[in-house]
DNA sequence: CGCTGTAAGCGTACGCTGTAAACCTAAGTG
DNA sequence: CACTTAGGTTTACAGCGTACGCTTACAGCG
């Protein structure tokens, strides 16, 4: 089959595809065959770009790490910084719902996340906070907002589909209102343990 | 092949052998066959005890949770329930790391964890919060519990393994501490931030 | 005792997976 | 022109979940 009447296949391409299949049909369905026939090429073709499976999934997480805007220090108080990139970064979980259990096993080996990560520290030590207390606070948050959005797709479920019948035997409360459980219940739950959060955070500042 | 020799094959023996298999070799390493073969049986016989490989799993979940010690209300004050609740939850995922990816997409419809949620919904009403915030609750502290176990889990390393080695560029804190960060630095973070959130509680209690 | 129904485990087979290795071909480059 | 090389293809292999049908062991019953 000739090759140059194509458009050339690049890792950005790539990346780009596999982030709208994840989007699209799940983290399953994402399989180096189906890939490849999406991008009109075959599977073996992705492995002149990705060594393996595994690190085209890293790249995917950076890519999609690359989507948030980091915070820089002293612009604005460290309390809005912080607020604004934790809720940038819950909706950037919940804009790929499918992509979260990709985000959660990132190690901090990962580039992407370096980047990030490295933001955060500064930002906290600028604000007044000792470097060791500063990594326990980026620990704590980016455990905080990953486990939330987890939480949030498996249980209100992803994307508006219907969440999975409730038995019985639940508590009371969860029951009569799983109806009313939705989205924006969850924003009220996510900016509630965020305000917690900080306000605990203000109280050590610098301690 | 003579089946009455054997000690009978039921679903508590495959559990078990499905648990151990994953602490010991990961949950990509579980596959029908070798856990049948761990088991002296062929992989389909597996499928007399649970429908499907997913089944199985939901079931390991279960069994999991299982393990946990759940709070009774109004015996000692809520928030060393919850506290203790919180540590015991991070404990028991430390010793299964390998399977904290099945309790982070954990449904609420698994009825392992209606056991566990109802627990909490129970204490923290009894407590004086109103239900709705004892839901945010919940969903709150259970995030940020998987979320940094996950964290924990895959940054520490898993069970002493060597963590993976940190590109130039980290943060210069992280850089310098790598070495030093450790388990014990972990649970330094973790309480730090559940006293954080317990301390937010108290101060929003019964509003 | 034999007969029969049923539950439990086995064997085979199918379509899928990730990827190693060899191959082919078009585009430079001397 | 010959030669190299990057990029896409082809084939092949081992392993996966599981549908389907077979066999074996045992329980209840006459």
């Amino acid at each position: 089959m000739l090759t140059s009447r194509r458009k050339p296949l690049t890792a950005e391409r790539i990346l780009e595809a596999a982030i709208e299949r994840i989007d699209r049909e799940g983290l399953d369905a994402l399989s180096m065959r189906r890939l490849g026939s999406a991008l009109d090429v075959e599977a073996m073709s992705l492995y002149r770009h990705f060594p393996s499976k595994a690190a085209l999934l890293d790249a995917v997480v950076g890519r999609l790490l690359a989507e948030l805007l980091l915070p820089v220090p002293g612009i604005v108080p460290w309390q809005e910084s912080f607020r604004t990139l934790a809720r940038d970064y819950r909706r950037l979980l919940l804009r790929h719902p499918n992509a979260i259990p990709l985000l959660a096993t990132l190690q901090l080996s990962n580039p992407g996340a370096l980047g990030a990560a490295g933001a955060v520290m500064a930002l906290l030590r600028d604000a007044g906070f000792d470097a060791r207390t500063a990594f326990h606070v980026l620990a704590t948050a980016e455990s905080y907002v990953i486990g939330f959005a987890y939480w949030e797709a498996g249980t209100v479920g992803i994307r508006g589909s219907v969440p999975p019948p409730l038995p019985a035997g639940a508590d009371p409360y969860i029951l009569e209102n799983w109806d009313e459980i939705s989205g924006a219940d969850c924003a009220v739950a996510f900016e509630f343990g965020l305000d917690t959060f900080v306000a605990g955070l203000e109280r050590i500042r610098g301690a």
